[in-house]
DNA sequence: AGTATCATACTGTCGGACAGTGGAACCAGT
DNA sequence: ACTGGTTCCACTGTCCGACAGTATGATACT
């Protein structure tokens, strides 16, 4: 029953060949950087025809086990975070989360990261971060640029914080969210200056090292954020329409 | 630069298939439950064999797009958060990841979770839930289900919370953490104890709706959990042998 | 009408083939 | 001997054609 162990019925052979090599990735036969045989050697090897074994490549590869740095060179890998986030991003899209449940888990996670950042930051991460709040200030008015670098401000906090978990956590949800700014703004005129305010707060906080004040700013800024959400109307409303991710 | 718009070198027609018919998932052209042609049509429409075409669906079987209730039968689905739970398990055993960083994340998830669950759910969930208690309790000795039936636990908990962003993120960090239970008891006797108690605790503050009570008692049992990990020196161990998840 | 049978179409797999290309071996020049 | 360029080969991406097994819908039967 267990979500982990469901050795159910993959009689299919590009099923099995997937699954064979998963296995040897788990256990550790194969390791992150390991080169793989050329697909003819591996389709005799596991007895079946290229393409068979194609199909099956291809699952590992959209998996993120395994990916082709160049068409030659078949080798594998640890899931990128990144994939892992784009993946998640577009699940919670066509699940038509509500800014209400985004809202509820950032209020979580933004804070945390504050507080982990505040604590394993380097001093050149914060300079750093410095010159993306620089820049996010700069760029008022281009609302799409705004977003990608507020994106980018919490996303690097939370890298500071030193904990993956955290960050794939995090990630796809903060970005579904981040867009809604869009949605948002318009309804809350002063909004936009508030978000820059919080920004200069955590920035200053942590460049106190003072997780405390790290911690409470980032909670300000997502509760203000959620503020604005509901300013807006839009509680319940859908995040963010899928096609937005194409 | 934003992760979700990377219109990046896809010039193979596998890839160009798959991302096609993503598009038009994601636009909404496409809708969950809706049935796709078959290969040799979907082929001919993409102007590619049938051998080309196959790979691009697995590609998108893979990321949950598409799924096959019967082989014959090709539909759209969105994602399931099982699958979408294993795969993110997976990744962060492979990056072996801490129970450090487990627990931080985890000592924020399981608190919301109850907070929601307390606000949320049903009469009739509670009862469920009861019942699974009682079979964790009568499971005294039997690690396999003790792990299996807490885990479960929790996450009853948390899609009783009615927010389906945090069962996604938390569904496969609960996985891997609760895993390390097998670990932790036997430096530290008395904490299964602890464990069903601090359950029990939940389960009455839920039955009195008292959402305070329900996420100090979720708080407390996570960091009870976490000082068992030090208590057994596993704070920067790694939380789980990938190979444990085959 | 409900059930049983049959035919059809479609999937999973196979085998072979070919153009383009990146890498490696090989050769030449200094 | 080492570097730089050329050639050749292996390998990938794609195509074509084929076949067994089977699920699904159509047909026939009670």
């Amino acid at each position: 029953m267990s979500p982990t162990s469901k050795p159910a019925q993959v009689h299919y052979a590009y099923q099995q060949i997937a699954g064979e090599i998963e296995a040897q990735i788990l256990r550790g036969d194969l390791k992150p950087g390991d080169q793989l045989p050329g697909e003819t050697e591996l389709a005799n090897m596991f007895g079946v025809t290229r393409s068979t074994l194609r199909e099956g490549l291809r699952q590992l590869e959209s998996d993120g086990l395994v990916h082709r740095p160049t068409p030659r060179r078949l080798e594998v890998t640890v899931p990128q975070a990144g994939q892992m986030a784009t993946r998640s991003s577009r699940a919670m899209a066509l699940m038509r989360v509500t800014f209400r449940e985004l809202s509820q888990v950032t209020v979580m996670t933004e804070p945390l990261a504050a507080r982990l950042a505040a604590a394993h930051g380097t001093d050149d991460e914060i300079e750093q971060l410095q010159v993306l709040h620089a820049a996010l200030v700069a760029a008022e008015g281009d609302m799409a640029r705004t977003i990608d670098l507020d994106e980018q401000f919490h996303t690097r906090i939370a890298e500071m914080g030193r904990n993956r978990v955290l960050g794939l956590a995090r990630e796809p949800i903060a970005l579904l969210l981040f867009r809604g700014f869009t949605q948002i703004v318009p309804f809350a005129p002063k909004f936009y200056n508030r978000q820059i305010e919080a920004h200069s707060n955590v920035l200053g906080a942590l460049r106190d090292r003072d997780a405390d004040r790290a911690e409470k700013w980032a909670r300000m800024h997502i509760e203000d954020f959620w503020r604005g959400a509901q300013l807006a109307g839009l509680e319940d409303e859908i995040a963010l329409n899928p096609r937005a991710l194409s």
